[in-house]
RNA sequence: CGGGGCGUGGCUCAGUCUGGCAGAGCGCUGCGUUCGGGACGCAGAGGCCGGAGGUUCAAAUCCUCUCGCCCCGACCA
């Protein structure tokens, strides 16, 4: 490619919205346009990346058996409406209507494609396993798009799909899709990739993990412990807080007068917040009330309730469900409550530990040395606290770390989620009627460019992998008007492209600091400049984008010197 | 969806408070000088000041309503 010939300016100044670094270079230079808030086309550049990082994805299904295959954006709702996302998903989904007044939605994922394709391809169990995949344009219609190409309505995306005779080969397959995985971010260059456990959230199924490119600018919070050992998503990290139990004391009430939050109460009674009993209300998706309970210097985590309980909604109940079930707001206490309308769940900081303090269920008055097990005794016990940064990790003990990540892909194990609800069946050899188990795996591609450029720039610009650089080598031609600079520059581009290398050639006649400062902002890994001066020595100067290598090369050895460099970056 | 901010040439912005010729830098075109980390001179092209109403002799500027975009939060395979 002649560089005055590449659509895409690169441009000196960054739109003010650009804040984060992929977001600032892929618009500097020239990789990525936006069209319209989180909708963007990619510009040569920006595709040439994308189609690289697409053809190693493609490798790495292809060799765990994947198939490719391409369904439609554009779906039916009524696919929705029998898989039960057309009422479980909410604005996110955009639905419209046709010419004939069809409800239609653009597809935000595949599952109810696939299955409906599969439903009338796979009849038997010797056709199983078998794993589809595509790349393919979703939308969501996403409440705040952000960061450039991290947060956007409109992505490609690859997701593939799994079926299996049962749920043995799906746990099989899973771990090879992982492995897949894990092969695929490595060979894009994205060097810091965590695979953690992660809550399946509306995908449903069991288990899952996601892969986080770490990125001080990504939307997820990981905790991590210090030896890397145990890894997971905020929403269900677990902490190995430990818990004291000392020997119960008798129940005793005493005066509060005024005080309801957890301070002004361990503060008045002069004992720390760990001492009491939090209570929090819930509602879930059928209006049932929920009673959680955790200590008093603890955060209960929605998502693990949320699990625990298999409810997809819950939100804070208000005063008048609160009483409904005999307790008083503020004062609220898990004795005495009405167990026929309210189900009792406490964190594990409250069965473990003894002699707390709780509300009495009277205004201005608390409880002394509640002690669950023998005060509540048939409660549920269940882990809903939010870990926090410094609590112990619960393989190690070690204070746990936050870091924030991108989430890059995803890995599920569906079960039968979408096959039984869209009557999806094989029969097994025994000639019984089955509904395959599923896994679903799937790769944001525009955001695994913009986390490369994330995890691999500096001032200048992206340092792009040799594996997904829009270009391999960068030539700058110094001083282009000089006959001779031009013929070299051009003999050299042509011999290094025919030697089937990916060469731009900056033929402009511009200054040095102007080309080198575009060389920077595409990334290419290699350089050489080609000048009078380095031609009155039969050389061109090499250099790599990473700093890492400078040369002076003679003119007969660029051409094998660059072929062996980008061989062994491969 | 809540809170905040911003819409003036392709990009960054000034001008808005206090109404009176639409401006600067970058980029773009031509000519000349320069030529190893974003050079300089001269001459150009490019704008319904987001849109619609209103006030006024006069609106980028004041008023009303809208639309778009960004940031924080809520939400989020």
């Amino acid at each position: 490619m002649k560089l005055s010939q590449l659509v895409g300016q690169r441009i000196k100044e960054a739109p003010r919205d650009a804040q984060t670094a992929s977001h600032v270079f892929m618009i500097r230079g020239g990789y990525a346009r936006p069209v319209a808030a989180g909708i963007y086309s990619l510009l040569p550049l920006g595709r040439r990346v994308t189609a690289k990082i697409e053809a190693i994805v493609r490798q790495e299904m292809n060799r765990i058996d994947g198939q490719e295959i391409l369904m439609p954006v554009v779906l039916p709702a009524e696919l929705w409406e029998e898989s039960g996302r057309a009422a479980s998903v909410g604005p996110e989904l955009l639905r419209f209507r046709d010419r004939n007044d069809k409800a239609m939605v653009l597809g935000m994922t595949h599952e109810e494609a696939v299955v409906h394709l599969v439903r009338t391809e796979i009849s038997s169990y010797k056709q199983l396993p078998c794993m589809l995949y595509q790349i393919q344009t979703k939308y969501r219609d996403e409440a705040r798009p952000r960061a450039g190409l991290i947060r956007v309505r409109e992505f490609t995306m690859k997701d593939a799909y799994s079926f299996h005779a049962d749920q043995a080969d799906l746990e099989q397959y899973y771990r090879r899709a992982h492995e897949a995985y894990v092969r695929t971010f490595r060979r894009v260059g994205l060097a810091e990739v965590l695979s953690i456990q992660s809550d399946a959230g509306m995908m449903g199924g069991a288990v899952s993990h996601e892969f986080m490119a770490l990125a001080d600018c990504g939307e997820d919070t990981v905790f991590v412990s210090p030896d890397g050992r145990y890894q997971a998503n905020r929403e269900i990290a677990a902490t190995g807080l430990k818990f004291d139990k000392d020997s119960p004391l008798p129940l005793e009430k005493v005066a509060t007068p005024g005080r309801q939050s957890i301070e002004e109460v361990a503060a008045f009674l002069g004992v720390r917040p760990e001492a009491a009993g939090k209570a929090v209300f819930y509602l879930d998706h059928q209006d049932e009330l929920v009673f959680a309970m955790i200590r008093g210097d603890l955060e209960v985590n929605e998502t693990k309730l949320r699990n625990h309980l298999r409810s997809p909604q819950l939100r804070l109940a208000d005063e008048a469900a609160i009483r409904a079930c005999g307790a008083e707001p503020g004062y609220a206490s898990p004795l005495a409550l009405d167990r026929e309308r309210v189900r009792i769940v406490v964190d594990r900081s409250i069965a473990e530990s003894g002699n707390l303090v709780v509300g009495a269920n009277q205004p201005d008055f608390h409880l002394r040395n509640f002690y669950c097990e023998r005060d509540l005794p048939t409660a549920e016990v269940a882990d809903i606290a939010t870990a926090r940064v410094g609590d112990p990790c619960p393989l190690t003990g070690e204070p746990l770390q936050e870091r924030r990540g991108i989430e890059v892909g995803n890995i599920f194990q569906l079960g039968d989620k979408y096959s039984r609800p869209m009557r999806c069946t094989f029969l097994d050899r025994d000639g019984r009627e089955q509904f395959p188990v599923m896994g679903c795996y799937g790769i944001g591609i525009g955001r695994t460019m913009a986390s490369i450029i994330e995890q691999s720039h500096d001032q200048y610009g992206p340092i792009w992998p040799m594996a997904v650089a829009p270009f391999q080598v960068h030539i700058c031609a110094l001083n282009n008007r000089k006959p001779e600079v031009a013929e070299a520059a051009d003999r050299l581009y042509a011999e290094l492209s025919e030697a089937g290398l990916e060469v731009v050639c900056d033929d402009r006649n511009e200054k040095a600091g102007f080309m080198f400062n575009d060389a920077d902002l595409i990334g290419a890994p290699l350089r050489l400049v080609v000048s009078p001066k380095t031609l009155a020595e039969n050389q061109v100067e090499f250099k790599t984008r990473d700093g890492s290598g400078k040369a002076m090369l003679a003119l007969a050895q660029v051409v094998p010197a660059m072929v062996e460099r980008v061989r062994e970056a491969l």
